[in-house]
DNA sequence: GTAAAGAATATTGTTGACAATTTGTCTGAT
DNA sequence: ATCAGACAAATTGTCAACAATATTCTTTAC
């Protein structure tokens, strides 16, 4: 399981970055930093600077003498992601239509087309991350690394989103929404692109059930409440 | 000048942040880890991980064996940053209109009151500062913590290209326009606040001088064409 | 005088050990 | 049986020393 060789920061940032995306580590997971030593064959301090990176991402939190956890975003964490990349990927959409080219369309079917592949074979970590992948690759085309950038943090976390809430792992987004999308970027349809955008991100977050299944910090909120009635009676 | 008490990390992260906003830390400074160890008194450690803090929000750029340096941004990444700062802001604004309480809109006039209380001291160190917490203060009545963080990162981004390409230092944004604004806000006019944002937002690129004053990966580009020419003849 | 080569210096990368803190377990009293 | 307290194990935070690399300065040859 653990593979010896010694791996680059960045590359053991990107693998667990991966991860998250297929859904193989999940929320609540603890990342003791002996055990990512093993696993990567690395000092700790390799690892501590990867864990740093990880919790500007939001992909952990870091918290004290206590280490390293995947995170486990609460249901307003959750519902402000998903109000932020729908603010995000319009504005991603309308600049994409200005400055796509042919190329940028190619690659977005050649994606597509390794969507559909790995759901015939049946690969659905692969799948999932493909599916979490092609926005960003529509987000390329729209020539703005910032935004871009902040995409690629937004798709981690929806992952983690997904992962915590969704019901059926299974599906995530569908194939045909990403092609209607692409269909309307090539006709430059601003208006029809931003309804098919906001459903299909709307599909993703109907596949969710927002029942607080032990947030980390509402804890406190969850609980004091009846503390605080038995202490007043 | 190197205060000695031993800071923690987070204290240190937040003080660099100060420091760049209001501009006494300027792109291209060297941060040498011993240095900052003196100033801050604090092992290598601390100082390593604090570096790691800032090289992800792009602050400082971290190179293999070279260590850290403030960043300067290029020119085409302070295209793509203002680009993105008018999308962000702009939907900040949209939210702010929707959600901000009274409380919020006086927590706004009471910081203009301090732009210019800071300007009649002729505290141009803390205007600059206070005049790019403005639009934070601002963002925090959107009710949305993503867009809020990533609007953090970009002010921060934005007092770097300004210290790069800004030519008159002392003017950066005028208090006028926030008030315009806030007004705006107060009256949910989405139409003008749009407008005053976007206008207000050029008038921060307006005092920029995109020639490049020697960038430090540029400096590839700058010279390579001359290295190319003398290996091609 | 200039340019290249090499030594010297300084800075970062890495490892290891130790201190501080948290977590889990065990005992004993009520 | 339950709970408090103390002890033990495990984990993280911090620091110091050493190795690897980059930079600077000196020397030397042309």
């Amino acid at each position: 399981m653990a593979s010896k060789q010694a791996l680059s920061g960045d590359d053991i940032y990107r693998h667990i970055q991966e991860s998250v995306l297929e859904q193989r580590l999940m929320p609540g997971t603890r990342m003791a930093e002996e055990a990512l030593c093993t696993i990567y064959g690395t000092g700790r301090a390799t690892i501590r600077k990867v864990l740093v990176m990880l919790a500007e991402d939001q992909i952990v939190t870091l918290e004290r003498n206590k280490g390293a956890v995947i995170a486990s975003p609460t249901v307003n964490e959750a519902r402000q992601v998903f109000e932020a990349r729908q603010a995000l990927e319009i504005s991603l959409l309308d600049w994409a239509m200005q400055r796509a080219t042919a190329s940028d369309i190619k690659k977005l079917y050649a994606h597509i087309e390794r969507e559909r592949a790995a759901l015939r074979q049946g690969n659905i970590g692969e799948w999932v991350r493909l599916s979490g992948e092609f926005h960003l690759v529509l987000a390329k085309s729209a020539r703005n690394e910032v935004f871009f950038c902040f995409l690629e943090k937004l798709v981690f976390r929806t992952s983690l989103i997904v992962g915590l809430y969704g019901k059926a792992a299974a599906v995530n987004c569908c194939v045909d929404d990403h092609v209607h999308l692409v269909q309307a970027l090539e006709k430059a349809d601003q208006v029809t692109g931003r309804a098919l955008l906001i459903e299909h991100l709307g599909h993703i977050e109907e596949r969710l059930v927002f029942t607080d299944p032990g947030g980390d910090e509402d804890l406190y909120r969850a609980l004091s409440p009846s503390l605080i009635k038995r202490k007043a009676s």
